[in-house]
DNA sequence: ATACTCCTGACATTAACCTGTCAGTTGTCC
DNA sequence: GGACAACTGACAGGTTAATGTCAGGAGTAT
């Protein structure tokens, strides 16, 4: 087995975020514990956030590795711009995930590419106040993630005011006007809603799993 | 030396984006033609841009190197976020390298892991339509870049519309209101335009370079 | 047509990397 | 304290990757 797939493989093993004692590794991959020793301190030393306590065994945080990539300067501008961006408007966790990538591949780069970067620090876009529709982004983005329900108050173009019981399924773009794709338990049936007509949108503590007639599935399959 | 080292080197090497004979290259790097011949094809397959012509020599595109980089998930959702928004928003050259630099990084990963990326491309900010300040943004970014100066049309918050010929050194964010700093020749003195306040902005074809009391240098300097 | 330079395959040799073994140390958990 | 498991260094031997050499071919520019 070649070393660079035992490592790959060795990252799966550890993407369940169990614990894993170097004895199991080791026999699942048919080398000693000393060469899992190594192994770890290789996909250390490479940034992979792997760790090991002693008497315990090893853990490895969520991650996604991306082998070398090749940028073109305006590709890295765009690299750079859209974290500044996701940087600036995202909610605290993307927030610091931007920030922290940011610095990530700041460390790997050379001195020159680095201050290249840094000047797009102060030339980011002007999004976050005048973006009528984004002030539910946050919560939209983790009730879909957590399949949670909400309660939306929502103003339709009449004027209407009504609150809605949904279960969030895709938020997607149609030309200019933003999109949340929900089943409305006050229609009985999939509503699209404009997020710069919602009001308000509160996660409540139910969960919804796929049911029959209500997922996104099955509202992708009526289009026509 | 180490191979990882000398390709590399190979590539500042032609940074220069003129042609290069693998002869030349290789009395330089103190190996043979024939493993500079094997270092192109390695560089080639890793996706670096370099084409070799036959009777002509190498020849690179501009680019920049990534080594392997470690994401945790919610720094990949940031990525992905980033560039979709980018994608989004941004002047030709950007969204182009923007989408591009998604579908390289779509190309190295698993399946799954793209799967997960590819939903948010229909999750993304509604930004374009709704931020007042963005609409010259990529007219701004050019002259910035180009070193080129621009005519304005500004109306200050009393209601004066002026016209003004400025040299565009700097594009900043202060709290929630983007703004641009330039060397203004109407009044000639360094001024800082609200970008939403901004009515028109044109390129014209004078260049400026950097003259005493007229450049970004000068004006941080004399910030307090 | 000629000069030039990239291009490729094959093989023997060289260089670099990796592994298992062994011994000893250290920290966590109960 | 004892069981457990990570941790580290050193060395001999094994495995993999890389290189130079040689031969032959192909495309560009003049």
């Amino acid at each position: 087995m070649l070393r660079q797939n035992r490592l790959f493989e060795i990252m799966q093993l550890m993407r369940d975020g169990q614990t894993h004692r170097a004895e199991d590794i080791a026999s699942r991959m048919g080398v000693t514990p000393r060469t899992v020793y190594r192994d770890m301190d290789t996909l250390a030393a490479s940034g992979v956030p792997v760790s090991g306590a002693r008497g315990v065994g090893y853990r490895l945080a969520d991650v996604i590795s991306l082998p070398p990539l090749t940028l073109t300067d305006v590709e890295f501008e765009a690299l750079n711009l859209g974290l500044a961006i996701a940087g600036e408007v995202a909610d605290a966790a993307l927030k610091s995930a931007a920030l922290s990538l940011a610095e990530k591949i700041d460390a790997v780069l050379p001195e020159r590419i680095t201050a290249e970067a840094e000047a797009w620090k102060f030339a980011v876009y002007p999004f976050a106040d005048t973006a009528r529709g984004i002030r539910h982004i946050a919560t939209l983005r983790a009730a879909i993630k957590a399949r949670q329900k909400l309660r939306l108050t929502y103003t339709a173009q009449s004027g209407t005011v009504t609150t809605r019981r949904v279960r969030p399924l895709m938020m997607e773009h149609l030309g200019r006007i933003w999109l949340l794709t929900a089943w409305c338990e006050l229609r009985s049936d999939f509503r699209t809603f404009r997020l710069d007509l919602i009001e308000s949108a509160e996660a409540l503590p139910e969960l919804f799993t796929d049911e029959a007639g209500k997922s996104l599935a099955e509202f992708q399959a009526q289009k026509p």
